[in-house]
DNA sequence: ATTCGAAAAGGACATATGTCCTGAATTCGG
DNA sequence: CCGAATTCAGGACATATGTCCTTTTCGAAT
């Protein structure tokens, strides 16, 4: 992590964003625009939690690891999002790991500041909420569907939400995409499993496998397999702001 | 569900726990009292939103249904516990069905109130953001542990947070507590498979059952099963209201 | 080019879990 | 008290998924 010495760049985020309101006037001297490469870790589970961060470019990948040595990955996510707002609320040490998966730039306020500015700040008040609440909803979906569905379900979900976002239907193995064995945890199966249904799907024809790469080619045959439950960023009310 | 008009009993419960700052003068008027009898519905899945509802009284179940016809337990809720608070903020229609287990008393309030009066309102907004962050917390770890641990582990650690309530170390087939087709439908799986872990635990002597009754034998088995994970409702700071 | 090692794909087998169905136990109305 | 209906426990089998290991591929260093 490298702090960026720029208040003009932060200044456009904060515009490009309509964060002006949230972050008022007293925060301002205390944000910080944070750069991080691919494979950094912006936190770590079970540390101390210290710095909300906003994160306004680039995309990050969530997970957890078990005692068991398991991991799971629990969400990639790409701006508008925060980080730290659970611990910050709660006061708890952080829950999950926070890897950067790209080049990523994030803005950063200490707690102490936050605390001290803007715990009656109805607007920055309004935005954690719609955050956290948009989280939650998230989350809630991604529970509800993942103990209901097969892996087959959920593999073709998730196929289906990666490709949309990236303008061709590939998924790569590496690059600014997701590698297989992150999916794999993505999705909550082995590795070895994930293999067996993406054969499948080959066999189906919905699927093309080529070295390492997973290209869609039937993504109507997909959607039926998925039902209408996509692992998708569903935004509500207020949720203008990306 | 009927309104119960006890202006009193309404004061009682707001002194009880703490809300008074957070439901301030103008709100007040528009608060009601509301009970609900076993097997009631308080709201229903996909119909639209209108009421912030605050448990002070009884035990509520949450479930999903799947479009198939499977219904997924999501939580039981005990008091101080807020429903509808996502569905306030995020303007979408009801996420989940809630139900009353036993004989329930709530709080409610039009969100066109709590619109009008709370919306810059900080210590509504606070209350709000913790309780949701609360939800978030508990749906992540629980969203962790469904997807890394077998039924078995499961089993054990619901059996472990459901038997830490009551007095006793029984889990009975209906009465206060739940039924074992809900836990299965808690833990996420069939009846059948949970029949089979049960007794399993039982030739393992760590648990007995007597007519449809099921009695932990042995709470250090249990949790040496569970692991440290357990469907707990850890309570963080700020979290002194109940 | 050769070799080595890491990543990718899949085979073989064990285990976990789901579905369907049956028989025993329990309840309940007459 | 009896029989029908309902609930409960479990058998038999199919499917889903995990673990371990082998084979293959591919690239990088020698």
């Amino acid at each position: 992590m490298k702090e960026i010495q720029d208040r003009e760049q932060l200044k456009h985020y904060l515009r490009a964003f309509q964060l002006e309101s949230v972050f008022h006037e007293p925060l301002r001297p205390h944000l910080s625009l944070y750069g991080f490469e691919p494979g950094d870790l912006i936190c770590t589970q079970g540390q101390a939690a210290e710095y909300l961060y906003v994160l306004v470019h680039g995309k990050l990948k969530i997970y957890t690891t078990s005692s068991e040595g398991k991991t799971l990955v629990l969400s990639f996510k790409t701006p508008l999002e925060v980080i730290g707002d659970v611990e910050y609320v709660r006061g708890t040490p952080i829950l999950n790991t926070v890897e950067a998966v790209t080049s990523v730039c994030m803005i950063g306020v200490h707690y102490r500041w936050l605390h001290n500015y803007g715990k009656d700040h109805a607007p920055l008040l309004q935005f954690l909420l719609e955050i956290i609440t948009q989280k939650f909803y998230v989350k809630s979906n991604s529970l509800s569907f993942n103990l209901m569905h097969p892996v087959e379900v959920r593999l073709a979900s998730y196929l289906l939400s990666v490709t949309s976002e990236e303008s061709d239907s590939r998924l790569e193995g590496q690059g600014s995409a997701v590698s297989l064995s992150d999916a794999a945890n993505f999705i909550g199966t082995s590795y070895r499993h994930l293999n067996r249904v993406i054969r499948q799907f080959c066999i189906q024809g919905l699927v093309e496998r080529h070295k390492g790469i997973i290209v869609v080619k039937d993504r109507n045959g997909l959607s039926a397999l998925a039902g209408h439950n996509i692992y998708e960023n569903h935004r509500g009310k207020g949720e203008t702001r990306s």
